[in-house]
DNA sequence: ACAGCAGCTGCAAGCGCTTCCAAACTACAC
DNA sequence: GTGTAGTTTGGAAGCGCTTGCAGCTGCTGT
């Protein structure tokens, strides 16, 4: 395997140029430049990044920290992080957390707290105020991506915003009788998701003085089975059924809409459905959502660290507010007309 | 940041038994090495992977190749590899090639053929015999996962085996009149998937006599929601309608149920559906199917590569059949009775 | 013609570890 | 007390790069 040495005899240069030259930094004149670049793809030499990380304490690699890969969300910012990644020449590290607090603890210590990456990125984890202080105590930009990082940069969407812009769609098309899938209590533990969609949740209907009805309020586990059951307790316990209901994610709200097709609710006739995420099956479902472009949040944690480690180290915790999008399609309905109670 | 120096200082020891005793390589008495440790412990220490690398030439680091890591199998698998890799001490780099042969390129070139990583797990991706040649030739031994991967190790399922038992499933439950949901062609370039189960289906088939109907040959991406629209040609179409569907993977198969119920058909009564995969949704639909255990699949590839890395290194390249199991459910039964040809 | 300067270049000193080697020490048998 | 083998240790030479520094070149201005 040829090493950078190869490269500068061949070309008739030192070491150092040709250093200069594939890099890009410090002056290097045309020809020399050429001389390197041409003599490297000959030998087919490419850097090795542990040598450069040594010497200038760069790895070009990030890390990237989630719940869990398998789902939705994550693998989705996953997708935008490494496509804004790969382009800038940087390597991902994945560091997939999915289970329980012995393994994120040596996660975080043993790999990430130690020159193993330029910065980190932490999609939907709450780190302690201390493990960010000790990732910045070493220069390691962090930025976070939907959960609360005190200390760090976030991107995050406005998730108590768009629940009450959720549960105001329904409200406005006359809903009154109005369930809530949120999330359950486990996953409050990591990232305050659920709560804080439910605090939107809970604004609107308030504001239009609607009773929220404990019965209505269920939870699952963000997933399309868990949420199936959930809404099968629901729909056909001996609860009066409600005409819509808000579901906290769109996996959860496929999974309601299973659950009163099998007890033969239409939707949106008989019942409306709303969720959030811009999940590609709201599609098939024709499920009203509010898209949260979860590509988009990754490749714009990219561009933020870029910015920083690039350009100076700025460390500046900013908090940017990412855009969402209504998305309209046929699981939202005016109520029925004639809410006859349920039988039984 | 304390480096090994430090400790060494502290512990009174020389640089090289510190990193001995820490390493585990080598002979170092107990006392050094409690010495050692504490030490370490004490300053908060960590080895510099990027140092140790250097030194060693071992990373430390694997490289998964990825098509997608948004798609079910793909995000399995990566979950299987994470936590294996994790419990090793070893890192993951993830490599997503989600977009076309350009970015493919330059990954395997300037990522993967260097000294980056140890090893190399690439999932359904098929490498050219002089890529794999390349990293074989460095010493980094390979092993694919659902992939044709000439010349390196392979772990698979019996693809053809497992499709021929789907069909022979509805088959001996008295279908006559099956349709086959099979894969793209765009995706047959890069793994073979869907001709290795469109084989095992037609042999089924053949070996039952029974005639496969090219208007029932239908493709899709692979996705719900393209199995969703390519299903609703096959039933709601003018075609005749076949009694059963075998579908290549389960999320087609869930597409397929999606587009019966819209048209009025029961599953199983009216059509019987069987998929293959596993997916977690399966549960929700009562779906028939055969499950390969993709996170197993990739918790043994890390098997392998470590076995290979610690012991000898051992570049023969052996391909393991990893087995699966059928699961049956609802989705599945005799034909109806009595099968009156669609009106119209 | 010559000082002044800016752009290039090469030397060499590391980056923080691992590991070869030889020295020092231990235990044990004779 | 001495020899032998085995264990433990520290010195020091790298691993393959980056980069500060100083020397060189060639050009500008006067």
């Amino acid at each position: 395997m040829p090493g950078i040495k190869d490269v500068a005899e061949r070309a008739g240069l030192s070491i150092a140029t040709v250093s200069r030259a594939l890099s890009g930094k410090g002056n290097v004149s045309a020809r020399s430049r050429e001389l390197a670049q041409t003599a490297a793809a000959d030998l087919g030499f490419v850097l090795s990044y542990h040598a450069s990380s040594l010497a200038s304490g760069r790895t070009h690699n990030v890390g990237v920290v989630v719940p869990s890969v398998h789902r939705w969300f994550f693998s989705s910012v996953v997708e935008g992080v490494s496509a804004a990644l790969l382009d800038a020449g940087y390597d991902l590290t994945l560091y997939n957390i999915s289970e329980g607090q012995e393994r994120r603890h040596s996660v975080l210590n043993d790999f990430l707290l130690r020159k193993r990456v330029d910065a980190v990125i932490a999609v939907s984890l709450e780190l302690r105020e201390a493990e960010i202080q000790q990732l910045l105590a070493i220069h390691r930009p962090i930025v976070g991506i939907g959960g609360p990082l005190p200390g760090a940069s976030t991107i995050r969407i406005d998730d108590s915003g768009i629940a009450d812009a959720a549960a105001r769609h329904l409200i406005q098309l006359g809903h009154t009788k109005i369930a809530h899938m949120t999330g359950d209590a486990e996953y409050d533990q990591d990232f305050r998701l659920p709560g804080t969609r439910q605090a939107g949740f809970k604004k609107a209907m308030k504001d239009a003085r609607l009773e929220i009805r404990p019965e209505w309020q269920v939870s699952a586990d963000f997933t399309i089975r868990g949420a199936y059951a959930s809404a099968r307790q629901l729909l056909g316990g001996s609860v009066e059924r409600p005409t819509a209901v808000f579901a906290a994610s769109d996996e959860m709200a496929i999974g309601t809409i299973l659950a009163a097709r099998d007890f033969g609710l239409r939707v949106p006739y008989d019942l409306s459905v709303i969720g959030i995420d811009g999940h590609e099956l709201g599609e098939v479902f024709g499920l009203t959502t509010i898209d949260q472009d979860a590509r988009g949040q990754g490749a714009l944690a990219v561009r933020r660290l870029l910015a920083g480690l690039d350009g100076g180290g700025d460390t500046a915790a900013a908090d940017t507010q990412y855009p969402t999008s209504f998305v309209m399609r046929s699981s939202t309905a005016v109520p029925p007309v004639d809410t006859v109670p349920r039988r039984g």
